[in-house]
RNA sequence: CGCGGAGUAGAGCAGUGGUAGCUCAUCAGGCUCAUAACCUGAAAGUCGGAGUGUUCAAAUCCUCCCUCCGCAA
């Protein structure tokens, strides 16, 4: 069970390396963009691919009676996108596990891969576990560690995760059905939270400190972005720097906006925008927005 | 028909009826011990496409189409 790329990806390896995927359970194909083209999720496209069963329910909580029909051994979630109910958990006899992309117990919840960006770690993983009625409470039965490098955001990571994740199930999945894994149970003193995104924590409060925002910013790029405003037009920043020090000026202000870079000052140092994009324009570098944007010094981001 | 913005030199933009401009990049020359710095000059646009639409005159107004982007989903 899963629905974007890297689960998707991840299914893909396991079919090639002999896994017997009996069926496949997505997301229910939606409208996306502009046009409303109705798309079908990645891992749909993969599981057609080598003719496997899929299986879209709307609402997994309400319609999982077709599972026990089929009846599989072990259910593998990643990537998922529905909270599944103790009625799915019970059907296989080897049980369900899920690969979490954090290293648990940290960072529990929807979306553990952006929050570790936020969080500025330099380290983070994918978790191989046992599902329980709890979200992401399970016992532990693997682990494989995911380096985060300076230039990494949230797409470099999704993939690193996503690698990451189909090798630990590679691994791990033979010995988990030889029951030569012992599940470790989560720390609950060192227990973390993250929840979905929404619009909101999205923008960039320029009061923050320079390397929160950096970690904002490289949470959420490529997609959405983080976004702040200049004068009334949105501004989404997808590759930025920090740097420390101490500026005189505003938080928010423009300090700097010539071909060494485009400076805007906040909390504990300021923020060296890289790339972004205007609504209604393209992304581009800092140097072409300062090129179009003249006058930019002393004006204020908010 | 969900709402809205935009397509003008290689890039980013200005220009809303009257012989197409700015910043950066490029090329040439100069200055300099030297330079991504500075000075001088040059090249580069059938202004997204179509119209056997309006006008003395269209990048600018009208009609249709294409593409890109923000929001919403």
């Amino acid at each position: 069970m899963g629905t974007p790329t890297i689960s998707a990806n991840c299914l893909r390896g396991l079919i090639e390396h002999g896994f017997n995927i009996v069926a496949v359970i997505t997301q229910a194909d939606k409208k996306v963009g502009r046009k409303e083209i109705i798309t079908k999720s990645p891992v749909k496209l993969v599981a057609e691919e080598y003719n496997i069963p899929v299986y879209t329910p709307i609402k997994i909580r309400l319609d999982y009676e077709f599972l026990k029909e089929i009846n599989p051994d072990l259910i593998l979630t990643f990537a998922y996108g529905q909270i599944v109910p103790q009625g799915v958990l019970d059907i296989p006899r080897l049980g369900c596990l899920n690969l979490h992309g954090s290293l648990l117990p940290k960072y529990r919840g929807a979306s553990p891969i952006q929050a570790a960006l936020f969080n500025n770690e330099e380290v983070t993983g994918v978790t191989l576990m046992e599902m329980i009625k709890q979200m992401d409470a399970g016992r532990m039965y693997a682990k494989k560690e995911v380096r985060i490098e300076k230039d990494d955001n949230a797409t470099s990571l999704f993939n690193k995760i996503g690698d990451a994740g189909l090798e630990l199930a590679l691994e791990a999945l033979p010995k988990y059905v030889d029951g030569l894994l012992e599940g470790v149970p989560q720390d609950e003193s060192l227990v973390s939270f993250c929840g979905i995104i929404k619009p909101e924590d999205e923008k960039i409060d320029v009061n923050c400190s320079a390397k929160t925002i950096y970690g904002l910013i490289r949470g959420l790029s490529d997609n959405p972005g983080a976004y702040l405003y200049l004068d009334e037009a949105k501004i989404k920043i997808y590759k930025a720097d920090y740097v420390s020090g101490e500026y005189s000026g505003e938080n928010g202000e423009i300090i700097q906006a010539d071909k060494n870079g485009l400076l805007m000052k906040c909390h504990d140092g300021a923020i060296k925008i890289l790339e972004l994009q205007k609504e209604g324009k393209k992304r581009m570098d800092y140097r072409s927005f300062i090129n179009g944007n003249q006058n930019l010094l002393h004006r204020y981001f908010k």
